[in-house]
DNA sequence: ATTGATTTCGTGTGCGTACACAAATCTAAA
DNA sequence: TTTAGATTTGTGTACGCACACGAAATCAAT
């Protein structure tokens, strides 16, 4: 590999000539800065990134702002690790990233949490903009001090954000409906199970809904939905009773479909009853979902592969920053399907 | 983050001396080294990985051995993708990345190129050991000069390698079985395609069977397995003749299991026909087979993440030979179900 | 030609580590 | 005590790059 003392020799001119040439820093004239261009050029001149970053000698920052978990709902833990991940990587580069939760059931959390990471002075922001309209204000401000921002996870529309990281909520719905009718066959009721907590802050949940919906339609599927609303999730008893009345009531359910990450609730008050055997389907391979699906009372779980949204989000804005590297608008998440016999395999938190 | 030199400085010993403790050089009396030590820990030092690649200045090789790849099967494309993938992440740490590639059906090719392989006196190697008896034969020389070996994709037991990276064969047949059995229901008959090529030098492919068939009898599930040889995979005439009787000797056929990755290639040859709607599951996500999957002729593919293969070898294998972190000894790829509605966002071999 | 202002360029230092070599300390025998 | 020899420790340089500083070259105006 050339260095650029190597390109100022055959250059016939000095190592910092050739590094104002290469970082655009000026106080050179046309005719040196041409021949070291070809120079560059005829070499294939690639600066070495490890010299680089040990000279610079000092942070770019990245902050992320995402939703607290806990052991109720531990489903963000997932992304918060990936980005873990991540961070230890570009931590030779001279990243460093610093991280803010918020309560995702608060938009003042929210709010509060955002100003605490501008005042952190990131050079990059990742955050999961769950609060569409706080989220208008506040990227504002971002963008007055040009500091680039992903979204990851929610794909808010009309924002100027680098990219977006995330899964194709609609089609993952189409999958589940897919999965479901494999197992179901025609002529049977299937019942989608919203939380009304989530439905007006987390649109997610309705293309995933409308996907499901939609591809029983259109194949012509003789399944018919029937949607129930559920007000709280964290009083299991009053959850029991609920979905029991909506199955005494509607005994041509042979299915469930609950298109958030708290599958595991359900299938605990539903194996409570046992009257008829259910085929459920849900989202995301949380501990509890998984122990669903190695008890059988799962079918599927549709996972979005969280831990690699958090770690990509890292990666890119990283590269972003020191390479000034564009990526894709939209970056889709794979829609992995989990059930009994491939939990053991699967990509694990860690070391990906 | 602390540097050699902060710790010399808290211990009251010059850089150096920290440097003998840090590489067991030697040449430090115990006393010192013990308190260096308990710096070192106390402080929870990590070498920075950026100024000691420079500092080298030398390259650590890494020889990879897996067979080639062409237009009539590309599987080994992927894995390759993935090595190329690391590459170049590792590049910065100092780490050089030699391929080498053989003829997977020609001991001979695999020798010669084994042969090539230890002639670039790597400090390390990556291989797909396709051939058993002369894999021990080679694994000997590497062992005589302490070169430590990771296998991929093939799991040979009684061998010294450092680690192995695939999927889990059986558990795949297993989940193959599932999949078939809900799309079909009880009672008609399975298709099992072997290709004699194959069956003999790469077990994997009977583990898959054998997986697949204890799933349907565990399960007690009325599928009746008619396993047929398919002779020559090049031969699309006489390979459709060849389908054509079986299907017609066997009316109650009503799915195709194919354990390789070339079940594009019976696609084709049943799609000709449509006498009857044939469900077919095979392996791999290769563009011939995911375009089968679009055109709604093969139900579901099961993936083994081959690019991730690749990848995480030469990862491994020099975080091993940098910090001597020695990996588990079994790493198991995830088991990718792909299907009609998830491959657009499938996780693709770019960028991962 | 001289001065001063500008433009253009070269030099030097530091980033954290590896390693060669020099210096200091210790050990044991004369 | 002296001294050779071994052991232990310190110092200096290089790796490739960024960047500050100042030197040299060029130019403009007197």
């Amino acid at each position: 590999m050339k260095t650029i003392k190597d390109i100022a020799e055959e250059a016939q001119v000095s190592p910092g000539t050739v590094d104002r040439v290469l970082h655009n820093r000026g106080g050179v004239s046309k005719k040196t800065e041409e021949k070291v261009r070809q120079l560059l050029k005829k070499n294939n001149f690639k600066i070495n990134r490890v010299a680089r970053s040990l000279a610079m000698n000092k942070y770019l920052k990245i902050a992320t702002l995402i939703p607290e978990y806990n052991t109720e709902n531990i489903f963000w833990r997932a992304p918060r690790l990936g980005i873990q991940s991540a961070q230890e990587e570009v931590a030779v580069f001279g990243v460093k990233v610093t991280n803010f939760t918020f309560d995702q059931f608060r938009a003042s959390s929210y709010v509060k949490q955002f100003n605490a990471l501008l005042n952190a002075n990131p050079d990059g922001v990742v955050i999961v903009p769950t609060f569409q309209k706080e989220t208008k204000q506040l990227t504002i401000e971002l963008e007055k001090r040009t500091i680039p921002y992903i979204f990851i996870n929610i794909d808010l529309e009309g924002f100027n954000n680098l990219s977006f990281i995330g899964q194709d909520a609609y089609l993952s719905g189409r999958l589940a409906a897919k999965l479901m009718h494999l197992c179901l066959k025609d002529a049977c009721d299937v019942l989608i199970v919203q939380t009304r907590s989530n439905i007006d802050i987390n649109h997610a949940i309705s293309k995933r809904i409308s996907g499901f919906t939609d591809y029983l339609s259109e194949n012509k599927i003789q399944i018919k939905c029937i949607k129930v609303d559920v007000s709280n999730l964290d009083d299991s008893k009053a959850l029991t009773e609920e979905i029991r009345m909506v199955l005494n009531k509607n005994p041509n359910i042979k299915g469930v479909f609950v298109p958030n990450s708290r599958i595991a609730l359900f299938a605990d008050c539903i194996e409570k009853r046992k009257t008829r055997k259910l085929t459920l389907i849900g989202y995301d391979g949380t501990d509890p979902n998984i122990q669903c699906l190695k008890e059988d009372t799962v079918e599927f779980l549709i996972s979005q592969k969280p831990f690699k949204q958090g770690y990509n989000s890292i990666k890119l804005m990283t590269d972003f920053l020191i390479d000034k590297k564009h990526p894709e608008a939209k970056i889709y998440s794979p829609i992995e399907i989990l059930t009994k016999e491939n939990i053991l395999q699967r990509e694990v938190n860690s070391n990906e």
